[in-house]
DNA sequence: TAAGGGCTTCCATTTTCCGGAAACACCGCT
DNA sequence: AGCGGTGTTTCCGGAAAATGGAAGCCCTTA
């Protein structure tokens, strides 16, 4: 069974980069002997890596595989130059995203000089009814997909986040209507982000870039223009 | 059987990031009714995608679970401050490395604003003979894996290529010595490279950063105390 | 309309995986 | 030294899952 191994694999996350035999065996929840079976295969091919200390690390062999990923590093190349624009010309934080199943994936992220700490990292998933480039996914998604994120429970982060599905559908409705979305101190009280969509060829979004700024530094329209303009040239890029 | 579907997974390279079943069970050499299940399986967790088009392509879970590898991601974020500044000091191509197996792989490549265009890319894989970060690396590599790299075939790339074992065997004590690696017009006749070595906290070389620079642009040693300088920088913010 | 290429499903066979158990290695503690 | 604790490795027979040929489906092209 293949899906033994995926759940071995799974069991790495950014804060356990690094785990031992037994670790793994209780995060996947496998007896000793399949995972360490199982390990050894996976390191035979170099998906996962062990050294003297006998502890297991993601191998760079899956990192080569990884940034073969179209939707990570593909669009992060042809977007990259762009996004760096965004940044000389804000000095704010900039991020790109795209959507995974009911979350936010953050595939870029460029931190501005003089700018609000983002908590997020690149490679780190997010929710997707709290964040400006969630909201323009959501927005886009197939209408399965937003039946059940708000359907769903909505994790809510600070006072002003909205989790009433009723106003969330309303936002998605002006996000599409405008061509940018705001999520206004929704993740956390002193920042504000302004998302726009990136379409492929044929018109569809398939990612989201944003800019995330301090609450009350500029207003919003002032950004949700530069963001848009930055979302059609990335687009274009893409077609071309 | 794990290994039938790491041998799918591998059919994927950076010209081919988009494969049909057809191909994919080609290339992985089995039948078809085998590959389409395996492909199925890997699709549910995440590891490829398929869209409207029918084609598989890496999924972002798999970039995902790659963005983890100490050696990978996790070498180059602490890394890249330095080489930032390296290429803002010279000028010119910086890149950073590591071994695996008998191969240099580049984890990091920053293009200098007026320096020769290098041919490498992040996640690509190259020969250790010939470039300066490879030299370094296989000067610094156990002797099992010298003697496999110097007793089999070696790749010639120009007329400065050096495919004498022996004259290698010189070049490899030189680097040890000095501390740096100077690749000469080896891959292109118009690049030189300088390399040195970066080391864990327990002094074992890791990895390894060079310069690449147009032939005869500068005198190597100019740069060689540069680029020993910064790997000396990076494998002190490694071992804290 | 027929042929070709690609995709999907089915199912009996057989191969492979599974995981308990036992042994091993290595601590720190008494 | 002896002992419990933790982590690792190997073994092997029973059980379960993978395998791949075949047949049917859906396109596009001739």
């Amino acid at each position: 069974m293949i899906g033994r191994a995926l759940r071995l694999l799974d069991a790495f996350d950014a804060q356990r980069r690094e785990l031992t035999l037994s670790e793994l065996a209780r995060r996947a929840d496998m007896p000793l002997s399949t995972a360490h079976r199982l390990m050894q295969e996976l390191c035979a091919w170099g998906a996962v890596e062990r050294d003297a200390d006998g502890l297991y690390r993601i191998g760079l062999r899956l990192w080569e595989l990884g940034s073969l990923a179209p939707r990570g590093p593909g669009l992060r190349e042809t977007a990259l130059p762009f996004l760096e624009d965004l940044s000389q010309i804000t000095k704010e934080n900039v991020q790109l995203a795209v959507r995974e199943g009911t979350e936010v994936v953050f595939v870029e992220r460029i931190a501005g000089s003089g700018a609000v700490p983002v908590l997020t990292r690149v490679g780190g998933r997010f929710a997707l009814t709290a964040t400006g480039v969630g909201l323009v996914l959501l927005a886009h998604a197939p209408a399965e997909v937003q039946e059940e994120v708000l359907g769903g429970p909505i994790d809510r982060y600070t006072a002003k986040t909205v989790t009433d599905p009723r106003q969330l559908r309303r936002m998605l409705a002006d996000t599409r209507a405008n061509g940018f979305s705001i999520s206004d101190r929704q993740v956390t009280m002193d920042a504000l982000s302004v998302g726009a969509p990136i379409r492929d060829r044929h018109g569809e979004v398939i990612a989201a870039v944003s800019l995330v700024v301090r609450h009350g530094s500029t207003t919003p329209h002032a950004l949700a223009r530069l963001v848009r303009t930055s979302a059609q040239a990335i687009s274009r890029a893409l077609s071309a």
